[in-house]
RNA sequence: UCCGGAGUAGCUCAGUGGUAGAGCAGGCGGCUGUUAACCGCCGGGUCGGGGGUUCGAAACCCUCCUCCGGAGCCA
């Protein structure tokens, strides 16, 4: 059985052992003294192993002199302290076998070069084999466990909500259509109309924009929950911080309010990043060195400081006396334009920023109206860099109230039957936010374009692979 | 969707009206315990698609497509 090249390198094989390994060929380089060197990935971790193949070989010229960028291989044989400088071991090999070989070796996509990002997105199946897409599919993963490890060690339970939804009323933009009729010719009714009660769920059904409403029952039930998985948009966004298709952490609450919200959101950002600057020094070292000097400062600086909290009343009044010449206007009572956000986060405090009660008419029926009425307890956390990461508040427990939202707001209360219930029975104060996995792979990484930290990007007019 | 920019060799790019180029990659040879090695030679192009202007278009004009950046929407 191959040992994994990370272990390897980390030293957990003694020098002199007897080892296999197996992965894809970065580099091929000859020597005349009668050997060739052999870069050698898995993926298990950044840095490649160097594979010594002697001439001895008996597939020495009919293979091993062959080999090109990607070629599969299995190797066996000693490792040993390496002669040359760059690395401290290598392996000495006495059998490589080609696994698999390139099929064209002067069209394969993948060089031996930097290559752009824009065009490692076009060759999205072989981009994978890159040192920064390897990277940052390890930078994805311990994220992604860190955030699990985070909620469960604080009691917090897992919720699957659901993808395919039939309430239409999520009020988060626009959804995908779930549908099992023939678009071309679908059953109408007699208004001629489509007849969506022949549909599959006798209903309208779309892909959730947001597992909040459903785990809100949860948490009314079992205190502490959190969603984590697939979250679809179908807005027209082509920009570098949107997907059609991303991944949402949504943790909530029972029993509490905004100010423990925002804890935990600042506890929990601080935590996932402590777990990452910790578990993949490597790709974060490669990040820093190629793709964002200041990625790891940044890490470090806000595990280290405390956020900034701020009022919206009071983030307006220093954007209007700021002097600074905005192409929006600052104005009590509009949300904060990117402009806004970015003066904020790396003028005013160089850090991040909670900022809390927004004005009600810019935030969702759901968030809790302020004693002043004309502000509601939501909160977003805004980074230098990326803007919102974290958006949340505190949730409408009084029935009354959410009525009134509701209806301020043109909403059909009937969709809203299950979720008015958790009012009427047992209703606790509760609080939750949603965080964007992919900004925040992209806050620690400082990979610029989305697209480029999750595998197969969905964005308008793309979805080849 | 709006504004701006860009599509030339497998990749990264140069080429502003007169016979399509370089580096890397690939093939062949040389050299070397090599490090995205180095040296020499060779092959490689509907200049994004369509239309127009011109004696002549990669270049100028129109149009469509694609990609990138910014904005909006948001996470």
């Amino acid at each position: 059985m191959a040992t994994r090249i990370a272990l390897v390198l980390a030293g957990q094989e003694p020098v002199g052992s007897r080892i296999t390994v197996e992965g894809w060929i970065r580099t091929r380089r000859d020597s005349k003294a009668g050997l060739s060197f052999l870069a050698l990935h898995d993926g298990s971790g950044h840095e490649a192993l160097q594979v010594v193949a002697p001439k001895e070989l008996a597939n020495y010229e009919s293979e091993v002199l062959k080999i090109t960028t990607g070629c599969a291989v299995r190797a066996t044989g000693e490792l040993v302290a390496s002669q040359g400088k760059g690395q401290t071991v290598e392996l000495r090999a006495d059998t490589v076998e080609v696994v698999g070989w390139v099929d064209d070796p002067d069209t394969y996509p993948m060089q031996p070069k930097r290559h752009t990002m824009e065009y490692l997105r076009e060759v999205a199946h072989l981009r994978p084999r890159t040192n920064v897409i390897g990277a940052v599919t390890r930078v994805r993963h311990a994220l992604a466990q860190a955030v699990h490890r985070f909620f469960h060690e604080r009691g917090f339970f897992w919720i699957h909500t659901p993808i395919i939804t039939a309430s239409d009323a999520e009020g988060a933009g626009q959804m995908f259509r779930v549908s099992t009729l023939d678009a071309a010719n679908p059953p109408r009714t007699p208004a001629g109309g489509v007849d969506w009660d022949k549909d599959f769920f006798g209903r309208e059904a779309h892909l959730t924009v947001s597992g909040q409403l459903n785990v809100e029952t949860y948490c009314l039930a079992m205190s502490k929950v959190y969603t984590f998985g697939p979250t679809f948009r179908a807005e027209n966004s082509n920009t570098r911080r949107h997907l059609a298709e991303f991944w949402m952490i949504e943790p909530e609450i029972a029993f509490a309010d905004l100010a423990a919200d925002a804890q935990l959101a600042e506890d929990f950002l601080k935590s996932i990043f402590t777990a990452l600057l910790d578990e993949r020094k490597d790709d974060m070292a490669f990040f820093e060195k190629f793709v964002d000097a200041g990625c790891r400062k940044r890490l470090a600086a806000m595990i280290e400081t405390k956020f900034t909290r701020m009022d919206y009343t009071e983030a307006v009044a220093i954007l209007e006396k700021s002097g600074e010449k905005f192409e929006f206007p600052v104005k009590w009572g509009m949300d904060l334009q990117s402009e806004h956000e970015r003066y904020l986060t790396e003028k005013v405090v160089n850090g991040p920023i909670v900022v809390v009660n927004y004005p009600k008419d810019i935030k969702a029926f759901y968030m809790r109206l302020n004693d002043d009425e004309r502000t509601v307890a939501a909160m977003d956390i805004l980074a230098p860099g990326i803007g919102e990461i974290i958006g949340g508040s505190q949730r409408e427990e009084r029935l009354d109230v959410l009525d009134r939202r509701i209806a301020e707001m043109h909403l059909d209360a009937k969709g809203y039957w299950w979720y008015r219930d958790l009012r009427r029975y047992g209703t606790v104060p509760h609080a939750g936010f949603g965080l964007g996995f992919e900004r925040a792979i992209q806050y620690a990484t400082g990979i610029e374009n989305i697209r480029d930290v999750i595998p197969y990007p969905r964005a308008p007019r793309q979805a080849e692979f």
